[in-house]
DNA sequence: AGGGTGACCCGCT
DNA sequence: CAGCGGGCCACCC
């Protein structure tokens, strides 16, 4: 499957700039960014948008599942994880232990 | 215009 | 408590 650009579009915009806002240390999951962009079901193509760009512009790996599970990542889960332990996130498991 | 994909979510079994 | 199924949305061909 084929890996597309959706960064430039409108939606994706909104995606990087709330998480964006995300500070270190901090989470946020795909439903919450979907509500802050005033559309709480759009919570799947949140994750697309995510996925397709990949940038460094965005701590997309800040952005977790609704049940604070790891979810996924373009770089690799274990990457994810490395990132939010550096930033004094605990993880038990593949799950956030601590916001 | 229709079908297929994906870093998801919720409820029921 | 874990697993399955159905339902959302945006985007590409």
């Amino acid at each position: 499957m084929r890996r597309y650009n959706l960064s430039n579009t409108d939606f994706a915009e909104k995606v990087y700039r709330e998480v964006r806002r995300i500070k270190k240390g901090q989470i946020a999951t795909y439903k919450e960014i979907a509500l802050a962009i005033g559309k709480p079901m759009s919570f799947r193509a949140v994750g697309n948008a995510l996925n397709k760009n990949a940038s460094k512009t965005v701590p997309c790996h800040r952005v977790v599942k609704s049940d604070l599970s790891v979810g996924g990542f373009n770089r690799g889960t274990k990457e994810k994880i490395k990132r939010l332990s550096s930033e004094g996130i605990r993880i038990k498991n593949g799950k956030i232990v601590s916001r």
